[in-house]
DNA sequence: GGAATTTGACCCAG
DNA sequence: CTGGGTCAAATTCC
């Protein structure tokens, strides 16, 4: 059952792939002046093309990042397990000691599984999330952020650590640690996610794990969405780090959404700004090899 | 007042 | 000894 499942996730997360690769294409077209007419590059429809790009890859995503169990050599490099060594917990010997003398009482966990992704925005996962430290990293440009799973007390080991990438600060770099053990607990807005169905699939998991704006930020969100990180939007994670951004990221660039009234004051927006459209076009070029595998799905 | 975040301190592994 | 991961008191927000 799950495989079947898999496998239909894979095969719409190619297809979304191979949309942007078209679209992509397109792209290119356009911006070269090639179009039908061979006139000047139409900015109105570059811009279009350049959301169906984005939309594909984070639809893709999305798909890809809700299987996790699925066979991780064919998840191109996105996403990387890596089994270590279990440990026990840290808690155990911690637990008669007093308050004073608990402080910082720990066993550094080693932890049993350890998964890596980068994206344009830090990956929601469907889970709430708590954060509990900050550290600034040594030659490293941005803080490394470190979140546990808002179900920890219920014995849910899950961890995530959240960087943004140095090199390329649009990125966001998030390694996962451990598995929920809370799946029943969370994610009411999944089932009750009232967002169109043409676009379902991408707005699944607004609320969860991620610096979320804050409800009066971001008014399209509904109360009942915003209830445990709202106030990750204040840290030094700009808000349009909240998976909700991610997932509509394209939107962030090329402002003719409603939605992005709220977030066009966000430094990552601005960041964004920055990119010029010709690194998305030649990087897409780019992408002729890697989809060329795919292209028989068609 | 409860819940979440911030942040300096603490501890461990290398 | 140092860097990184975690703790927990203080602070902030709703």
């Amino acid at each position: 059952m799950d495989n079947l499942g898999v496998s239909t996730s894979r095969m719409k997360a190619i297809e979304e792939l191979l949309r942007g690769h078209d679209c992509a294409k397109q792209l290119r077209s356009v911006i070269n002046g090639s179009g039908e007419n061979g006139s000047s590059a139409n900015p109105l429809l570059a811009k279009k093309l350049v959301k169906e790009v984005l939309m594909s890859f984070t639809k893709s995503l999305l798909l890809l990042n809700n299987n996790p169990t699925s066979e991780s050599h064919d998840d191109s490099g996105v996403q990387v397990w890596d089994s270590l060594k279990h440990e026990d917990s840290q808690e155990s010997n911690c637990k008669n000691s007093t308050v004073k003398a608990r402080r910082g009482c720990y066993k550094r966990s080693r932890m049993e599984q350890l998964r890596e992704e980068e994206s344009e925005a830090p990956i929601d996962d469907g889970h709430q999330w708590r954060k509990y430290g900050q550290k600034e990293i040594l030659n490293a440009k941005f803080p490394r952020n470190y979140y546990r799973c808002t179900h920890r007390d219920q014995g849910c080991p899950a961890k995530k650590q959240v960087q943004r990438v140095q090199e390329d600060p649009i990125l966001y770099k998030t390694i996962y640690h451990g598995d929920h053990t809370c799946k029943s607990l969370e994610n009411p807005q999944i089932i009750l996610d009232p967002v169109s169905p043409s676009s379902s699939s991408m707005f699944l998991s607004f609320n969860s794990s991620f610096p979320t704006p804050s409800e009066q930020e971001c008014p399209f969100l509904s109360s009942s969405f915003t209830s445990s990180v709202k106030r990750e939007c204040k840290e030094e994670v700009p808000p349009s780090t909240s998976s909700n951004d991610y997932l509509i990221s394209s939107d962030l660039t090329f402002d003719d959404s409603p939605r992005h009234v709220t977030l066009s004051s966000s430094t990552l927006d601005s960041e964004y700004k920055g990119v010029d459209i010709s690194d998305v076009l030649y990087d897409s070029a780019q992408l002729d090899d890697v989809f060329e595998p795919f292209l028989e799905f068609r």
